[in-house]
DNA sequence: CTGTTAGCGCTTTCAT
DNA sequence: ATGAAAGCGCTAACAG
């Protein structure tokens, strides 16, 4: 480990005193203005002699980290994450030379510590995403710690980015009338009965219900716990009385239900339309493409960084609001009456073929 | 923003001096010992007073910064990554009390720019996942850069974690052999020649080739380009002298070779029996389950973290040998003679309903 | 426009 | 076992 170069050395190096040079190196509001020749002087000779500024050091008379968390409230290993919200948020901070900390819910056996991501200062703010499932001890603890936090994919009055799923049901809903399909399911997997822990089910089942009231047709919502209550799912999705189609809870329960279908020799869409939520890789790759509403993940991150950054910078001026996007419809296989609309085959040519072969290939 | 409270707070409120607080909060090798008793008082008072550690200050005299890079090098936003790395690193750096943060190549209009993250010293070590696909600009940075990295999921002589990939494709291609297939294909999609970019490419080809060899059997080798090849795909894998058996390159090549079989009129396993490799989403979430070695990613990460505190504990001792891991054969639907065997369904029952809803339900 | 000086919050060395 | 004091690398306030 080579002896650090210091904003000390640098100053030697040139001549200059140290403020003069740490203004060089980073200009600022400050008293003390440096001419352009002299950054230049300066910088070049931070460059030559490999000069990196100690993050820890700057943070303590500056006030500021030049750090944000994100916090991935999701427990145990899930089997993906929807990779839009760290990559917005990693090339937002990025543009704003902010670094982004990984922050999640211990797994394992040290299941109940506290992170020393929370017990150290180190944070100007963090974004978190799926707030709802948080244990109430780690609420407790950002209550009372004093950095701003954004929720993504939270419903809230202030400080949160969230998709108008109510909008999105709806017109998912009515894309399925339109198609001519008159009884339509709602359907979610996973939880006996539907509860209401984020925000999306209350609101994807209203949006649906509401579509559904305006064409004068009854919503029927079902939710199935898997694999307890199999058959009453088969029977009442796939048996006699089947519907014409589903508005899945989400790309995953589609994907699922797709599979009950064909096991019953029903095949989407002939037999009967399914239709997912979230544009995931789920809707993607599943067998049948599947029509479904895009979620902006990428620009919602971008979004809440937005916000941190009004948290922070303008200081003492209270909340900000919430931003609300709104999901678009994706018209796939799954409700179309040709298996592969040309449009889509289209698109997959686009996207099947990355720049980067790696993206798909390696695990 | 309330004042903050500092070491010197809690010594005056404690009436030690600011050293003797120091150890007491955080003992460690020092000339200076504090007594059990003592040290139960300051962090009573610490508790009380709501002292949080400034991680920036503490770094400077200290000389680390308890925080390791997690540098996910893909472009672009790829559809889906293997989250259990991320997990496994996370917990592992918890529970010896280290921060992570986040590193990606910059997308969008800042493509080219060098990341903070590489110009401030705020890091003590570095895990590098798909290091193969890195730019130069990054390689050099890296090289000067005085902080140990570690490789996951690359295969070099020193400080990396990767698997046996030679033993896996072995082993796979032995399962479709005792299955009683004389034909067996490897088969990877996306690139039209077999490029040597990362090394489980051309690992799993020797391993495939080396089992075919041992049975006396003909190894056949293909690569396609889709949807620019779809034509010669089609025709060879699922036409008239179509295979008995496909070993795919990876579970997403599996499932969309799968998607192709059922769209010729095939069926797996009774028609051609498709293998996967990495028991990703892909291959548990498919509409035939895909039978895939399995790469244990969180161990791996966890073995990626001791690295770390290796290079980083015992000073200038030079690199550490890597780690090899053996990937596991994992039975599915897509090669067993009946559709589902009991053991998968038994499996699916635990796996398909999580202790947390939201950990599928949730985008 | 530039130099000087006083810290920031913490750790470590040395003295007691 | 504890206190005193020096200093880590940097920024900000003040003086010129």
């Amino acid at each position: 480990m080579n002896k650090r170069v210091t904003i000390k050395d640098l100053a030697q190096e040139v001549g200059l005193s140290l403020g003069a040079v740490s203004q060089a190196l980073n200009p600022r509001e400050s008293t003390i203005k440096v001419r352009e020749e002299t950054i230049q002087r300066v910088q070049a000779a931070a460059r030559r002699m490999g000069y990196r500024p100690h993050a820890g050091a700057s943070s303590i008379r500056s006030k500021h980290f030049q750090n944000i968390g994100y916090f991935m409230a999701s427990t145990g290993i899930p089997d993906y994450e929807p990779v839009g919200y760290s990559i917005g948020l990693h090339d937002a901070a990025l543009e704003h030379n902010f670094r982004v900390t990984l922050i999640r819910l211990p797994s394992g056996k040290f299941k109940n510590a506290i992170s020393r991501v929370f017990r150290e200062a180190h944070l100007d703010a963090m974004v978190m995403v799926n707030a709802s499932i948080l244990f109430s001890e780690y609420k407790d603890i950002l209550q009372t710690s004093d950095f701003p936090v954004i929720y993504l994919n939270d419903k809230q009055d202030n400080n949160s980015v969230y998709t108008d799923d109510i909008l999105g049901a709806k017109r998912a809903t009515e894309h399925l009338i339109q198609r001519g399909h008159r009884s339509i399911y709602f359907v979610k997997i996973n939880n006996a009965p539907v509860v209401d822990l984020h925000y999306s089910i209350a609101d994807r089942i209203q949006g649906y219900t509401e579509a559904m009231h305006t064409a004068k047709l009854k919503p029927v919502i079902k939710a199935y716990t898997y694999p307890q209550q199999e058959g009453p799912l088969l029977d009442e999705l796939f048996g006699r009385d089947k519907p014409e189609a589903i508005l899945a809870y989400c790309d995953a329960d589609a994907a699922q239900l797709l599979k009950f279908a064909y096991h019953q020799g029903l095949h989407a869409p002939e037999d009967i339309a399914i239709m997912g939520y979230n544009d995931d890789i789920f809707s993607r790759h599943c067998w049948v493409t599947l029509s479904t509403m895009h979620i902006p993940t990428y620009d919602m991150a971008q979004a809440a960084f937005r916000m941190v950054l009004a948290q922070i910078d303008e200081n003492s001026n209270g909340p900000t609001d919430s931003c609300v996007f709104v999901p678009e419809l994706i018209v796939r296989a799954s409700t179309e009456r040709e298996k592969e609309t040309e449009k889509e085959k289209e698109r997959a040519k686009g996207s099947e073929l990355p720049l980067d072969p790696l993206q798909v290939a390696i695990l």
